[in-house]
DNA sequence: CTGAAAGCGCTTACAG
DNA sequence: CTGAAAGCGCTTACAG
C-alpha cells in the first residue's frame, strides 16, 4: 500500500493539486461544492500530507536539538531531570523539538547515525569525558553542539559546566573555618569523566592550599556504596571529623554508617553533600549541600546553542556557574 | 546568504550534480581527480547535505516518536527519569529518536504544533487526565498514541497503566493484615488525573470491602506538604495507625511529623509509600515500598506504540502491570 | 474560483 | 567514469 498523496486525493475529487493544497491551507476561498468534494476525498483515502516534502516546498525546516545522555550508572536520579526538565523547556520555547538520546553504552553509534540523519541541528553532549569522541566526530562533521561539562582540552570548544573547583574550595574554606582539619572526600572514582576529574583535583589544591592532607574514598552513587565506603573510611582514618560526600543516596548511606558506628551528625562529624536531588532529606537532617545549579547549567548552555544556530553573536563561549552553598544542619565546629 | 546546495557544489567542481551526490554517496566510482575537487568545493563552500531533501528523495522517513510530558509539579522527582529513561531506551533501540515534549502549562498548543509538523509519526502521552484534550486531538487527526495512564472512558484506546486497584488493595490487605483498622492515605489532590482518581477510589473500595473507614488527607507531593499533611492528620484523626503515603518526598515529611510528635515508625505508625523513585531511604528505615513499575510500564507502552506504527498485531491493546510490593522496615503489627 | 507549471534539494535509473 | 532527466510530494506565484 504506497502513501496516498495529493494527487489521489486531487483526481479523486476532480480537481488540480493545487485546488487540495489551498482547501487545506485555506489560503484561497474554494467554492462549497469543492471543498466537501476535497474533504470527502480526503477522509476516504485517509491522506495526510507529507511533513516532509511540505517543508521541502516551504523551505522551513523543523528544528531539532539533540539532548546526547549516556545512562552510565545503571540508576538514575532526581539529579538528571534538573538538566533534562530545564534543557528541555528553554529548547521547546525557542520553537525547537528536544530530542532526547539515551543509551546505556558509550557507543559513538548512536549519534553518528542520529547526527547523519540531520534531524538535529545542534546537540547537547551530557557527561562530558575528558577526552571524548563525541566531540571529535562532532567537532570533524561541523555540527554545533555545546557541552554540558568540559574536557580536558577545551580550546575552540563551547561548554557551560559547573565552577566545581570554586565549590570544593567553598566547602573545604567553610569546614576548616569551624576547625576541621581531617576531611575527607567521598568521591565517584572516574577519572575519565571531567566532572569527576576536576573535583578530585580540586579537592586536593583546596587542602593542599591550608596544608591539609586530603583523604580519599571512592564512592559508587548509590546508598550501600556510600554505607561502606564511610564503613571503611571510619576504619582506615577514625579521626575524620568531616566528610564531602559526591551525592545525596551515597551520602543518606554515609550518614546511616556514621550513626552506626555512634557517631553523630553534625556533632561528632560534618557533613557536605552535591550533587544533590533537592528531594529528600537526610533523616531528619536539613544537609548543608553543595548545590550544582543544575537547572541553569543546562538552560544557559540550551540558550548557548540556540545562539549558535540562529547565527548570534555569543558573548561568552565558556561558562562556569559557580555552585551555590546551602546552609543545613548537617556541619557544625570542629570539637575539640 | 542562502542554503549552499548541491548545484553550487556542482557548478563549482564543474560537475553534475549526480556526480556530487554519488561522491558523498560511495554508489559508484568517481576518478579521483573528480572526487578532489568535489571535496574541495565541499570543503569551501560549506555544503551539508538536506536531510529533508534527502528523505524526500529516498522516500524514508526517520522515524521519530514523541513522548508529551507535561510538567505539571513545579519539582520534578527521579521517578520521571524511571518512565522517561526506560520508554527513550526502547525506542532508540528500535531506531525512532525519542522526542521529548516537556511544559509547564497544559496547553495542548505545543502538541498541536508538532503533531502537525509531522516530526514525530506516534505519541506516547503522560500525565494522563480523565478527560484529555490531547486524545480527543490525537484521535481526530488520526495519530497513533499510546496512554501511559488511562481515561475515564477508554474504548477503542491503547494504553499501558499501573494496575493501582489492586496496589491499593493489596496495601489495605497487608495492613489489616497485621491488626490495622484505623488506615489513612495521604494523597495527591487532584481527580482530573486518571492516576490519582483512581488511586482515591481504590482506596475507598479497598476499605469498604473489608468494613473499615477510610481517612483521606490531601498532601502534595514535597517534603513539607508531607509533614503537614500528617501533622493535619494527627490532630484530626489521632487513632491513626498506619498510613500510605503518595510518594517518597511526602513520606519522609510525614516521618518527620509523625517523629516529632512522639510516634515511633513503625512501632507506633506503619507506612507504605508508593510512587518512590528509589533513590532514598526514609531516615535510617527501609521503607515498605508500592512499586509502581515505572520502568516495565513505559517499557511496555513504547513498544506497544512500536508495534503500532509498524503495523503489528498487537496481542493486548490495554495493559494493566501490577505494582510490586516490596518489603521493607515500615509497617508493623498494630499493637493492642 | 481554479489550473498548469515551476521549484524546493536531493537521488537514481537510464544513457553514453 | 560522467551527465541529463525524471521524480520524491508538496507549495505558490502566475494566469485565467
Amino acid at each position: 500500500m504506497a502513501r496516498v498523496t495529493i494527487a489521489d486525493v486531487a483526481a479523486k475529487a476532480r480537481v488540480s493539486k493545487s485546488t487540495v493544497s489551498h482547501a487545506l491551507s485555506g489560503k484561497r476561498s474554494i467554492s462549497e461544492a469543492t471543498r466537501r468534494r476535497i474533504h470527502q476525498a480526503i477522509a476516504e483515502l485517509g491522506y495526510r500530507p507529507d511533513p516532509v516534502a511540505q517543508s521541502l516546498a516551504t523551505r522551513t525546516r523543523h528544528r531539532a536539538i539533540g539532548f546526547v545522555f549516556p545512562l552510565l550508572a545503571p540508576e538514575v536520579s532526581g539529579l538528571e531531570v534538573r538538566f533534562i526538565a530545564s534543557a528541555a523547556q528553554v529548547i521547546n520555547r525557542a520553537g525547537y523539538a528536544f530530542t532526547l538520546m539515551t543509551h546505556l553504552d558509550d557507543n559513538i553509534g548512536h549519534l553518528e547515525q542520529f547526527a547523519a540523519s540531520g534531524l538535529a541541528e545542534g546537540f547537547l553532549l551530557m557527561q562530558v569525558q575528558m577526552h571524548d569522541e563525541r566531540v571529535t566526530y562532532l567537532d570533524q562533521c561541523g555540527i554545533p553542539f555545546v557541552l554540558i561539562g568540559r574536557c580536558e582540552e577545551n580550546r575552540g570548544l563551547y561548554y557551560v559546566d559547573c565552577h566545581i573547583e570554586l565549590g570544593i574550595d567553598r566547602c573545604v574554606e567553610q569546614l576548616t573555618h569551624f576547625g576541621h582539619r581531617q576531611i575527607a572526600f567521598l568521591h565517584q572514582d572516574n577519572l575519565a569523566m571531567g566532572f569527576s576529574a576536576r573535583a578530585i583535583r580540586s579537592f586536593a589544591d583546596a587542602c593542599q592550599h591550608r596544608s591539609l592532607e586530603s583523604v580519599y574514598e571512592p564512592c559508587e552513587l548509590s546508598f550501600a556504596s556510600g554505607e561502606q565506603a564511610m564503613a571503611r573510611l571510619l576504619d582506615r582514618r577514625p579521626e575524620t571529623t568531616a566528610i564531602i560526600v559526591w551525592n545525596d543516596n551515597a551520602a543518606a548511606g554515609a550518614v546511616e554508617a556514621a550513626l552506626a558506628r555512634g557517631r553523630r551528625i553534625p556533632a561528632d562529624l560534618s557533613l557536605i553533600c552535591f550533587n544533590y536531588s533537592s528531594i529528600s532529606r537526610l533523616g531528619s537532617l536539613q544537609p548543608t549541600v553543595l548545590d550544582i545549579r543544575a537547572e541553569d547549567v543546562a538552560a544557559q548552555a540550551a540558550h548557548m546553542l540556540i545562539c549558535l544556530l540562529s547565527g548570534e553573536v555569543l558573548s561568552e563561549t565558556q561558562v562556569l556557574v559557580e555552585p551555590a552553598f546551602i546552609e543545613g544542619q548537617s556541619i557544625a565546629p570542629c570539637r575539640p
